[in-house]
DNA sequence: CCTATCAGGCGTACTAAGTACGCAAAACTG
DNA sequence: CAGTTTTGCGTACTTAGTACGCCTGATAGG
């Protein structure tokens, strides 16, 4: 009897407040955030909700569809073109958010191919983008390599810059498993590389890759702009 | 005593031959290309190899080493540039060759992004790549671009064509789970877009994306000279 | 206020899968 | 042919997903 709340409890994650769809399936993408996808498990969401395995089922039907909502929701991160802007500009940005999304949670980016269901959130993003190709003139086989080009190359910038950024990541969460790449991937490039057996690869990551103000994130902007030109330039020619 | 041979039996993959560390991976990759990733476990492999299951283990160190493996396996699949051809016909070879590979081993695609270890196939691979980018006398930052542009581009679009694959086949694999969909995706267009909510996506895929030759794998070649020019214009410009 | 209903949380327990450990047969070596 | 190494594997433990059904507290009538 002395305790009394309507709805609204005060929030807290660690243990209690009322379990629901969206808290487990935010708490599933904090989870996965900071400790990976490989330990994120039933019993793991579970121990951080203050709950039991079994009482997730409640809310999520089963693991899949835990991480179809987790994706859905990762997704719902990334703005849809902006039906306000230049359709340039507003592809640019949705393609920039959705890459920042994907740095965000990187644990998605192989799960946005294996994830059969659409999942709404990715219906809207798309009506959006070709929205914003449509107005921008295109003819419409030109709008459909535009959206493949744009969407293949933004997921697999992502993928890239997650597979940079574990391998750089050296003090961070270096006991995920038994491989210590941090070491393998920054430190020993002589050491794999010496040999005469990889010349242009060597000569690239000294000269360039380990250069102080590189960024592998700066060829993302250049590659979307690139590609708006290339596709523009196709509908012309 | 009825059976002798030396080092070279029939080959029979099935029940037995020898188990060593390459028939163990070949025959890993066979199982996911027939059953999908999921399905490949290690006491599915040592069935199909005609083994037990801890027999596998002093071929292949654990399961994350299998996959690595198979991984290196199918990056072998994909022809380095090659030096004889002129840069961009070298180059536009190798894309094409990846996104072969990838087509075949769908389920390489996760796994390209979340295995640590480069693997001595990937070196060889991106040696041979910086190489015919350097003959192509680009300056070194924009050796750069273009290979993160052109590898982004190859990945994700492998990813989204198998992503495709994956809802088109209809009468292919349609058990793995639970859910059915290549009817959500390939028949029901109009079911869940007929309302206002999607025209673009409603008329892209019916005038479009849905029309007898169409054909997404199409964009690749297109995409592929579009980065090779706009990279070429970058360096001038 | 008392009871029927219901939903949410959970205990139990089964299954699938990775793999540590160490034995034993086979292959190889001297 | 004896010793050593290589290979295959039986056993068994662990982690993880999840089916099934109980229990309890909240809610709705009477």
């Amino acid at each position: 009897m002395a305790k009394r709340e309507q709805s609204e409890a005060p929030k807290q994650r660690p243990s209690k407040a009322k379990l629901s769809t969206v808290v487990v399936l935010a708490t599933g993408v904090e989870l996965a955030d900071r400790d990976g996808l490989e330990s994120l498990t039933i019993r793991s969401l579970a121990a951080e909700l203050g709950a039991k395995p079994m009482s997730l089922y409640r809310h999520v039907e089963s693991k899949d569809a835990l991480l179809d909502g987790m994706v859905d929701r990762v997704i719902a991160e990334m703005e849809p073109a902006s039906a306000e802007l230049e359709w340039r500009e507003a592809i640019r940005r949705r393609c920039e958010s959705a890459r920042q999304a994907l740095v965000r949670h990187p644990w998605a980016i192989p799960l946005l191919e294996s994830r059969s269901n659409p999942g709404p959130e990715l219906l809207r993003h798309h009506e959006a983008t070709l929205a914003a190709l449509t107005r921008g003139g295109l003819p419409l086989w030109c709008i459909a390599h535009a959206y493949a080009l744009l969407d293949s190359f933004v997921y697999g910038f992502a993928m890239q810059e997650a597979y940079l950024g574990a391998a750089q990541s050296i003090g961070d969460s270096a006991e995920s498993y038994g491989n210590s790449h941090a070491e393998d991937v920054a430190g020993s490039l002589e050491d794999v590389l010496d040999g005469q057996e990889f010349p242009h690869l060597l000569r690239f990551a000294s000269e360039h890759a380990m250069q102080p103000g590189y960024s592998f994130g700066a060829s993302f902007e250049v590659g979307i702009d690139l590609i708006l030109d290339g596709v523009t330039r196709l509908a012309e020619g």
